[in-house]
DNA sequence: ACTATGTTTCAGTAAATATTGAAAATTCGG
DNA sequence: CCGAATTTTCAATATTTACTGAAACATAGT
């Protein structure tokens, strides 16, 4: 396979992966772009290679810079404004996980929080199930924002070692 | 807060939480039903609690089925079919991450072993940096692919005292 | 401080996705 | 095997989400 064949293909996948991942086709596709560029590109690079509109481009950009996963890059006596994505699969991984627990874990174990204490008889089955099923998702949540939190800290090699240890 | 105000949360809310992670709404918002009925309940009940169309009902939860998070029950002495969903979050969570694992990452995974050999100068650095990339991509996507496969077949109690072990 | 170059915003539009509702198909009891 | 009850399908429609393009804004060089 040829490079621009693989390029595309890259590209393209990478894109609908992002969509079941809650990232728009663009961003995600916007970040593969980067991922495999050696050099920083500009704005108008991305247009030319995805087909976008430039405010497409540049409201995608703006939201992988949000998420961390990319940076503006000014060169010295360069006029435009260059872009760069962090090559680091790993921290990108953990960037990831870190900014979606912030987005949606946490604020569901918050929810759960408050729903627990709903007030009724413990003894009527309607009460008695909403609150066994709260409290354990409440419990397998905790679980995982714990998990999440200690990974997010952790060093690659540091976690596929443990891994391994465990799932050998 | 009275039960039935905690329910609607909990619908609303777990509906909002699925579309973050693939599951459209109404079938996310359908499961948070199951999962806090203690008995089976009717497509015409799930239309009534949610206000939402027969089709639209219908076709959900047929979905929900697919997934393995829900089993249609039929009553004897009943004309209607009955609905309900499992209730042991860590076996939902599990039914879950394979799923996703079989839709998603295995196919990128497969996409990636194709790309990685892709023909071309490895001097050239745009080569280069597109091996390395999908190299990087596939290895920690390998890992993940182990780590889940483990945990689908893992008991709870021995994930979690396994985590806690690692993550104190 | 003017102008050319580059960036950002956002109202309007397009595309994708989800929902309805009614007709068709199926099932069940008698 | 008939008819009522129930479920399923799917074309039409509504809703949500993403994208465009042009105008407004910003910046740097002279």
């Amino acid at each position: 396979m040829k490079l621009s064949e693989a390029k595309q293909q890259f590209i393209s996948n990478w894109g609908a992966f992002g969509t079941h991942w809650g990232i728009n086709r663009t961003m995600a596709q916007i970040h593969a772009l980067l991922l495999i560029s050696p050099d920083p590109i500009t704005q108008d690079d991305m247009m030319e290679e995805l087909n976008i509109s430039r405010g497409n481009v540049n409201m995608n950009i703006r939201e992988l810079i949000n998420w961390g996963l990319a940076e503006r890059i000014i060169l010295p006596g360069e006029r435009k404004e260059f872009f760069s994505a962090e090559k680091d699969i790993w921290l990108v991984v953990k960037r990831i996980v870190k900014e979606r627990k912030k987005r949606e874990l946490d604020p569901m174990l918050q929810l759960l929080d408050k729903l627990e204490a709903v007030e009724g008889d413990k003894k009527d089955k309607h009460v008695k199930t909403f609150v066994e099923t709260v409290g354990n998702i409440k419990k397998l949540g905790k679980q995982a924002d714990k998990t999440l939190d200690t990974m997010i800290k952790a060093e690659e090699n540091w976690f596929i070692s443990n891994m391994l240890k465990i799932f050998k």
